[in-house]
DNA sequence: CCCCTCACG
DNA sequence: ACGTACGTGAGGGGC
């Protein structure tokens, strides 16, 4: 049967431009708007099948509206010229596809489609007209419907007559008589004056349209929009007109001659390569491959290592440099199964089952030989999870998901595969292809897991060379084998050893809190009268507002907002709020730390192994997983209490916390050169009370505690890369309370002012920014014509240099304290970091040695224009070194 | 699978 | 006028 699809090619391509970051590939051409245009057009392609195609531009800036209306998208900003400079590229997209596209002079985009929609519904044939103009949804009919798209690109919704009438109760046709009377901003029709949707869907739904509501203006309730009504008839009567959409286009072809067969990918794929569109690519290539992949797959010879045969390869050891890979059954290192080890040099590809691997000394011995290049994937993944199979991997000089991480640390993914894809003329399937994921997940085995294998150490092979050069091209060599590289092998050290939890301890604070929890869950149905899940906010938000009347003082995209400020506001009009907020600490208490923690607690050795991720934070902070054990509460008593099932893993031994005192404002004062806060920290004063005489213009003995509470936000504020907005929410305060607050601090601190200034500027220039260290993060948003995204990217050009070069100090210090503790013949072990902060753990004769030791690698980790300060503490539970 | 909420620095 | 604080991870609800 056939099928037409009709696409709005400006509509599409401006949400495209707004809705993506402002790409560029190597030759500087944009193309985030063709990106996003093609990313739709192929999901369309794929989900409609149409057998008739057309896209439909606006030709030029003066139509036949505007003889009608000289003010016709009047009001209009110039296209950017970043958008219209795409224009040419997605034509010649679809013309290399083979789709048609037309545009006519004197005419918008919306009268051929409406042309084509009418012949479309006259022949019976299926219509989707793809836009994100709600005016088109007048050319709904039996026939014809209209796929909307909702936010950026990807998500769109159908509307058909059913649909249309359920949103608005109208039928397509009087969507007209809506836009007649409402107007339309953005077109700069007028409608009319005071009149928006709801009043005007009101009137509709009462007299039908334009002509009836102007021909009954009498009876229309209110005075004002009686008058209102009656002084801009002709005015309504002219915004109906211009929102009619054409069926009768004068246009040099018709529906014959838009019929699509399926682009040939050999002839797209050039195209799409050089535009740099590689999710596209891959997909295209993807979906009539299989072919190659078995080819590609075919041409590597695999060389099975067997218990018979592993002698005769005893010589690969000989190599400079090997790459080594090793698959996992699961992405939790600490406790996966190793299916298999692959290793290649340029000319050998080996596969070795982990039974073999167990029993192959010369294997063994390249493997612990520090000596021994090798280049791993995610090397401390592999480090442990080889070690609880007895086999000692050291010697790993190069990673190639870190050398990935920090060639563009914003990057979604640095998986081996998008590695492939980014880096090399080839593609390798994802593991997530391959194995599929959750309940559809399947085992590999045989020569399949063999292929898939060393597929991956054949590309890294290949990587290695190239990341190498990357690495120094962009300055970021030093930053990986002085820091980064080693620090995963600390951080290899550290989850190894794991932190111990006092079992008992924790089973009993979870009865403790759940009894807590009951009682409150009791006393909060009492007050609300009825029963309700008090964990779904849907529900909370019906009881609170709905039942019991509350003001709603903020909502969310879905419904109320219940979050926590908003019912700390509420807390002074009704009894229950103060419970719930209660009911909230207790329950994630329980559910994310009690019941959590429990989950991760190894039965083997009653231990807590994090993962410490390496590749996700774009600022070079590092995160924790499985469990998180970065945000174990501490600012509420309550909640501080689960620090004391933390313990030390043996007798007599202590945990002891080392914590950077402001180590993000020292490096602002630093990278800033700002005097006065150079004077603040060499002083030695506390920082948010000097901030607080500064802004407030008092002494010291006369800063209260709140106007020291208000100069600390103002503190994280600059941070974060201030906006009066942010600040005037976190202080609820006015927000012309906060820019003047802000104002003052800058006044304060010229050096700081001229350094964010400085930097948004570097940035722009660049395109990205720079760490203490040479860590680098690319913001491609710094240009963007969109407000918002161009706003973020300042405030993480402002934010990235002090956050990430907190991050390189720490991790500088953690590389040195390996040897620092055994130049000082210290058993004490490092277990933990919390972003500024070192966690250990030592037998109590230490403390006094350990506590200079660390204090000293910490504070000479780099050397700063202020003194960089550390705060330690040590006791017999996580809680009791504070 | 997305949204909301909330824990940390 | 625009509508945000920076960086993370996890659990529960609901479609």
């Amino acid at each position: 049967m056939d099928k037409l699809v009709l696409i709005d090619g400006n509509s599409i391509a401006f949400r495209a431009f707004y809705a993506l970051p402002l790409l560029t590939n190597q030759q500087g051409t944009y193309t985030n708007a063709a990106y996003g245009f093609t990313m739709m057009l192929m999901k369309v392609l794929e989900e409609e099948k149409p057998t008739h195609v057309l896209v439909a531009f606006d030709a030029g800036r003066v139509t036949f509206r505007h003889s009608d209306y000289e003010e016709y998208k009047g009001k209009r900003d110039k296209t950017p010229s970043e958008l219209s400079e795409q224009f040419p590229l997605i034509k010649k997209i679809l013309d290399t596809m083979g789709i048609r596209h037309h545009e006519l002079d004197g005419y918008e985009a919306d009268d051929i489609i409406g042309t084509m929609a009418c012949q479309g519904d006259q022949q019976k044939m299926k219509t989707t007209i793809v836009t994100g103009d709600k005016d088109l949804l007048q050319l709904v009919t039996e026939y014809v419907t209209v796929l909307m798209t909702k936010k950026g690109v990807s998500d769109a919704q159908r509307y058909d007559i059913a649909e249309i009438d359920q949103r608005y109760g109208l039928t397509p046709k009087q969507i007209i008589d809506l836009k007649g009377l409402m107007g339309d901003s953005s077109d700069n029709i007028p409608g009319v004056p005071g009149v928006g949707e709801k009043t005007a869907l009101k009137l509709l739904h009462e007299y039908g349209s334009v002509e009836e509501v102007l021909a009954h203006i009498d009876k229309l309730p209110g005075k004002k929009l009686k008058e209102r009504v009656a002084e801009h008839q002709e005015q309504a009567k002219m915004s109906k007109q211009l929102a009619t959409i054409l069926c009768e286009t004068p246009l040099d072809f018709d529906l014959s001659d838009l019929e699509y067969h399926s682009f040939d990918s050999a002839k797209v794929a050039p195209l799409f390569k050089q535009l740099e569109f590689k999710t596209l690519l891959q997909r295209i290539s993807s979906a009539d491959e299989e072919l190659p992949v078995s080819t590609q797959a075919k041409d590597l010879t695999i060389h099975h290592i067997t218990e018979e045969n592993f002698a005769k390869w005893d010589s690969l050891f000989d190599e400079d440099q090997l790459s080594l890979f090793v698959e996992m059954n699961h992405p939790n290192y600490h406790r996966a199964e190793v299916l298999a080890l692959a290793l290649s040099s340029e000319e050998n590809h080996l596969y070795i089952p982990i039974s073999v691997a167990q029993k192959w000394e010369a294997f063994k011995n390249w493997l612990a030989d520090p000596k021994k290049e090798k280049c791993a994937y995610d090397g401390k993944g592999a480090h442990v999870a080889l070690r609880r199979y007895g086999l000692l991997a050291t010697g790993i000089s190069f990673d190639v998901m870190l050398a990935s991480y920090l060639i563009n640390p914003s990057e979604s993914g640095h998986e081996l595969s998008d590695i492939v894809t980014r880096k090399l003329d080839a593609s390798l399937p994802a593991d997530e292809d391959v194995y599929g994921k959750g309940a559809k997940r399947r085992q590999l085995e045989g020569e399949e897991l063999a292929v898939h294998l060393t597929r991956k150490t054949e590309a890294m092979v290949k990587l290695q060379s190239i990341l190498e050069e990357e690495l120094e091209n962009t300055g970021l060599s030093s930053l990986f084998f002085q820091v980064e590289l080693p620090v995963s092998h600390v951080l290899a050290e550290m989850e190894w050893q794991g932190v111990k939890v006092d079992k008992e301890g924790l089973q009993e604070l979870g009865k403790e809190l759940s009894s807590r929890l009951k009682e409150l869950t009791s006393n909060i149905f009492d007050l609300a009268g009825t029963e309700f899940n008090i964990n779904s906010p849907k529900q909370l938000g019906e009881i609170l507002f709905d039942r019991l009347g509350l003001p709603v003082l903020k909502k969310t995209k879905t419904g109320y907002s219940t979050s926590a400020d908003v019912l700390e506001k509420l807390a002074p009009q009704h009894e229950i709020v103060e419970e719930i907020l209660h009911y909230r600490q207790v329950s994630k208490l329980i559910s994310t730390y009690v019941e959590g923690l429990m989950k991760e607690r190894s039965e083997d050795d009653g231990k807590i192994h994090t993962r410490f991720q390496q590749a996700i934070a774009a600022t070079g902070r590092l995160s924790s997983t499985d469990p998180n054990l970065q945000n174990i509460p501490i600012r509420m008593e309550e909640g501080r209490r689960i620090r004391k099932v933390f313990i030390p893993s043996q007798e007599n031994w202590l945990l002891l916390a080392a914590d950077y005192s402001q180590i993000e404002l020292r490096v602002l004062a630093h990278l800033s050169g700002d005097e006065n806060l150079i004077e603040a920290f060499h002083s030695n004063m506390d920082i948010h009370t000097k901030t607080a005489m500064d802004v407030f213009d008092v002494e010291a003995d006369d800063v209260t505690p709140e106007m020291r509470r208000h100069a600390k936000a103002v503190n994280f504020g600059i941070v974060y890369g201030i906006s009066d907005y942010g600040l005037s929410q976190n202080l609820n305060i006015t927000r012309k309370e906060a820019g003047e607050f802000i104002e003052r601090y800058l006044e304060s601190y010229p050096g700081v002012r001229k350094y964010m200034d400085d930097i948004v500027k570097k940035a722009k220039q660049d395109g990205y920014v720079t760490t203490m260290l040479d860590r680098r993060r690319y913001l491609p948003d710094i240009n963007s014509p969109n407000f918002n995204r161009r706003s973020f990217a300042e405030r993480t050009a402002m934010n990235t240099p002090i956050q990430g070069s907190a991050a390189d100090i720490i991790k500088k210090a953690m590389v040195e304290m390996k040897s620092a503790l055994d130049e000082a013949h210290l058993s004490a072990v490092m277990l933990l970091q919390v972003h500024d902060e070192l966690i250990f753990e030592a037998p109590e004769e230490e403390l006094e040695k350990l506590t200079e030791v660390v204090r000293r690698v910490m504070e000479d980790a780099v050397e700063l224009t202020v003194p960089l300060r550390v705060d330690v503490d040590a006791g017999k539970t996580w809680y009791d070194a504070k």
